[in-house]
DNA sequence: TAAAAGTAGTTCGGTACCGAACGAATGTGG
DNA sequence: CCACATTCGTTCGGTACCGAACTACTTTTA
């Protein structure tokens, strides 16, 4: 007998919503938007630490940090503005990131000709290396973080996530 | 014609997904729980920032802020071990944070006599009036950031989320 | 009953993160 | 050309947040 769940069965109320919800039984509040949401956190939170904590440590990188080279992985180079916004920093944060990750000699920063403003952000070698060897333990990290869901789980996960993003937007 | 979505339609694959999946396209990598994992970022992050800027503001009151008054609105005093756990919080964190709502007069900390080193936390009727007034407001908002999506899909999204805030337990 | 082990909360050093104010570079209307 | 607004990235002040070391109290144990 396993502890493990099938995809069909539910994880059923933590109890911390049932407690808001006996609180707050007779008052007027949406409580499956307020669950659906609140999830949101608590999944978000929880991933983020054991993130840090197990994948990303070792290699000295935030989960902020960790972002900003997938993203230049990705797309080879951005400028910041662009980049700030594909991490979902403010650009001063991405400011003092950056210039964290340039002493570390995992990105370079280089003024664009066409525009004396703009600044185009890379990976170094160095950098480049880093998140090749990061990242498919993160992307493991992540099917363990998932594990349990079947492939339209997530599928489904991602959607409705994208739906909830589309309105923050 | 409107740009509203039912509940059947997706929100499909973001530019950046696709981005990813061109760049590592044959690659073995596990891309379903990365749109899974990856949107529940981008979702926590887009929705905390608009509700601090748009709900919490005003009230001079940060997410993790807002969090602590609202669990202890909802469990009348808490020890702030269990607090800091159920506002997904350091406990170094959460000091700190106290601190401020304490100098702020909206909660209120006392030794237990049973034992002094553990300490109960409250609500001041200051705290509680602030967070009466927040909520409802708070909980509009998590209307507005699920709107489109059915109560069906909310308690969909709220158990998926579940499951891996388990997993990452 | 006193030393050792454990536990609760705080302090400390450091990074991440935000918004607002700023300065430099560019585009625009006269 | 030259004010003027715009648009970059950076700087700045402040809070949030973490983990590890620390202090004070309690429980265990011998």
């Amino acid at each position: 007998m396993s502890s493990e769940k099938t995809s069909t069965e539910s994880a059923w109320l933590l109890d911390a919503e049932r407690d808001v919800q006996k609180r707050l039984g007779d008052e007027a509040f949406d409580f499956r938007s307020l669950d659906a949401i609140a999830n949101i956190y608590r999944a978000a939170a929880a991933i983020r630490r054991r993130a840090e904590g197990e994948v990303l440590a070792p290699y000295g990188l935030s989960f902020g940090a960790f972002t900003i080279l997938w993203v230049l992985w990705i797309w080879d180079d951005m400028e910041t503005a662009q980049l700030a916004q594909e991490c979902n920093l403010a650009k001063g944060t991405l400011t003092g990131m950056l210039n964290t990750l340039e002493k570390n000699d995992l990105v370079e920063r280089h003024r664009m000709d066409s525009d004396m403003r703009r600044m185009m952000v890379s990976l170094t070698a160095e950098g480049t290396k880093t998140i090749a060897e990061v990242f498919p333990k993160f992307n493991a990290f992540e099917g363990e973080m998932s594990a349990g869901l079947t492939s339209a789980d997530k599928q489904q996960l991602a959607d409705l996530l994208r739906r909830v993003t589309k309105n923050a937007g």
